[in-house]
DNA sequence: AACGAGGTTATCATAAACGACAACATGGAG
DNA sequence: CTCCATGTTGTCGTTTATGATAACCTCGTT
């Protein structure tokens, strides 16, 4: 029993595959956030004030405490100099 | 005076200009998801089910009345059969 | 050790998303 | 015209994102 088919065995409840799609999908995000910011060269209280917002919100968005809207994600973007794409892609 | 440069007089306003990139992105979403449960020949109904929520609601998101959260787009994703990528690409 | 820059956390108020349900519109099939 | 499937709109209650502010943590620098 190592951790592969423990990991394995976790995932095929199914209960536990979407909360673990779910993280997947978080992390995804955050790393794009992440990406875009360092990318931009800005910390978070220069996004902030990009945003006309406060740091402590970008830090509430980068640790993933919310769920961003869409609107807040292309604020986000825009304020790091990218544009935003919605890509679907076959699961 | 012709509609072409009205339109990039009215797009020097930043205001005006903030407004229509916003614009811009709701529609590039909109037709996302109407992309994606168009290739899932799906209603929204049907759509709702899989979500787990009333047909009103996918058409209230669908209709851009209101500001849907990564998570619920997402959802959207994953019951028409896609993952869903946040690609940003300089602006 | 003291300072400051960058990031985190807590809390509050407000606006908005979301789910549910009902009523209505629309357009195609019979 | 009548049905029916599909989509739209209105409204209500609940949850949650968002903005604002303040306090705190963590390093690296001096």
């Amino acid at each position: 029993m190592n951790l592969q088919k423990l990991k394995a065995r976790a995932l095929s409840d199914p209960q536990v595959k979407a909360e673990y799609d779910n993280l997947e999908d978080e992390f995804k995000l955050i790393n794009q956030l992440l990406s875009m910011r360092a990318q931009a060269g800005l910390t978070q209280e220069q996004l902030a004030k990009r945003m006309h917002t406060s740091k402590s919100n970008i830090s509430r968005l980068e640790r993933g405490n919310t769920n961003p809207s869409w609107a807040t994600l292309v604020k986000y973007a825009h304020a790091c100099g990218f544009e935003l794409s919605l890509t679907p892609h076959k699961a």
